[in-house]
RNA sequence: GUGUCUAUGGUGUAACGGUUAACACAGCGGUUUGUGGUACCGCUAAUGAGGGUUCGAUUCCCUCUAGACACCCCA
């Protein structure tokens, strides 16, 4: 054995709010790729990267310079050559860049569109809450019909369905142009009356996000909310109609949905229909696996022609949390079809050689030639859940033979080494055509 | 930014202020290079950092650092 240095003292660790996805952990983001792909065919949506960095002004106007996510958790910083630049904290902004830069507005619209891609925020790491974090998302733009809306919810509430989880969409519209401003005015004023009342966050709210008053967990203020002003009440005709579609619609589908005048998004673009999923399985804890809204005047703000939109987005790491939390089931591990062990180094060379050739087969094989023990390769063999073992020692070398080890069973054979690819496809065929029997009855 | 809690090998835990910091799992090696899932033996490996109290600190106190959780906000 070579010597083996100490481990020095000083090491660099995981930057503050980031995180590594191991491979015990690969399962779920398999899975959630795979349900969102399907779901993304199923439904005609194509995929779409844009850029992890595009310039500040984006989301200065995109999503809101006064939003908390753009004025305090952006990673915002300025390159060698002087261009203002950040790291996305959300992907819509840079989807609908994409749309307007590429002309999209010449295919077929509505243009739909999806994402699996890390976003960024230097938020204070929690529970389900990185610095770094991933997003699905699901866009489609040029459709203002709300059919769209209700589709849109109902695939964000089948997509996390179809992961396990027991979700529930909390819906709510929170206006336009045209009769939002109206609104915060007269909330603003309800509360006016009573600000004495209000704890010392809802007071600051009052004049930078009175919307957020609605939400507020201090009972004294829960109170008040009840009795405050509610967006669907005071939505223009417009704005209105298209709500009682959607929801007419949503009853079509079958979504559970629950009417929420607390459902505000947290960035400035959205308009209209405005949606969270939460999950429901715990009580009282009601944190947003996802949202999603309406987004009809972007395309004009960021300078393309007036087109609606709709789009929603879920923060995978959450979906992940809620999975482990409900203990969602996944997909059974891969497993190699065969592992290859040897005794003595020509059985070691002949071995490199069966490897390729199992390999070329397309079987799945795993070894350790490195190691020189038996036991200890088919300890290994059964570690990694192998269904054949092929052993090959010197006796076999002799030979021309191979031993093939069911490892379930322990029965062994020997076989010709030029047969023995095929002598392991077989079986794994019979192994294959077991299973599906057994599934069938 | 505010608050609460926590800090022992890779992981999970243990140690009235008192020997060489214990146990389990994992990892690695061995039990005459030939048989795993189910034996036995061994090895590797830890008190976050710095101060203080004390004859003596993993244990008590302070500072820092890191982490977890909650608030804010959000996905």
């Amino acid at each position: 054995m070579p010597k083996v240095k100490k481990a020095s003292k000083s090491v660099i660790k995981l930057v503050k709010g980031m995180k590594d996805i191991l491979p015990n952990e690969q399962a779920y983001w398999d899975l959630i790729r795979n349900k969102v792909n399907a779901a993304a065919k199923d439904y005609g949506f194509q995929y779409i990267d844009t850029p992890i960095v595009e310039a500040t002004a984006l989301f200065k106007r995109a999503v809101g310079e006064e939003t908390d996510a753009v004025s305090k958790e952006m990673y915002s910083f300025v390159d060698q050559g002087g261009e203002k630049l950040s790291l996305r904290p959300e992907n819509t902004a840079g989807v609908v860049r994409a749309y307007i830069e590429h002309g999209m507005l010449n295919l077929p619209q509505p243009v739909k569109l999806f994402y699996f891609a890390p976003q960024f925020r230097h938020d204070k790491p929690q529970a389900g809450r990185y610095r770094q974090f991933w997003q699905f998302g699901f866009e489609v733009i040029g459709e203002n019909d709300p059919i769209v809306d209700a589709q849109m919810i109902s695939l964000s509430y089948f997509i996390l369905q179809e992961l396990g989880l027991n979700v529930e969409i909390q819906v709510n519209s929170i206006g336009d142009d045209s009769c939002r401003p109206k609104y915060i005015k007269t909330l603003t004023n309800y509360y006016k009356d009573n600000k004495k009342d209000l704890c010392l966050d809802c007071q600051k709210r009052l004049l930078k996000n009175p919307l957020r008053l609605l939400d507020c967990k201090v009972k004294k203020c829960q109170d008040l909310a009840k009795d405050a002003p509610q967006t669907v009440d005071h939505l223009c005709d417009e704005c209105n109609k298209h709500f009682t579609a959607v929801l007419e619609y949503l009853d079509e589908l079958d979504v559970k949905y629950n009417l929420n005048s607390k459902i505000v998004r947290g960035l400035d673009y959205y308009t209209k229909t405005a949606w969270e999923i939460v999950e429901t399985s715990e009580e009282g804890k009601l944190n947003a696996l996802g949202g999603g809204g309406r987004y009809d005047d972007l395309v004009y703000l960021m300078g393309g022609r007036q087109t609606p939109a709709i789009g929603f987005a879920c923060g995978v790491e959450r979906v992940i949390n809620k999975m482990k939390d409900v203990k969602a089931s996944l997909p059974e591990n891969w497993r190699p079809d065969v592992y290859v062990a040897t005794l003595g180094p020509e059985a070691r060379k002949k071995a490199l050689h069966l490897l390729l050739e199992l390999r070329k087969e397309k079987v799945s094989v795993s070894e350790d030639l490195a190691k020189t023990g038996l036991k200890g390769q088919l300890e290994s063999a059964d570690k990694k859940g192998a269904r054949y073992a092929l052993i090959l020692g010197q006796k076999e070398i002799v030979d021309g033979t191979v031993l093939i080890r069911d490892m379930e069973n322990g029965v062994q054979e020997v076989v010709d080494i030029k047969k023995a690819v095929k002598e392991v496809q077989k079986r794994l065929e019979h192994h294959l055509i077991a299973k599906v029997l057994k599934k069938s009855k």
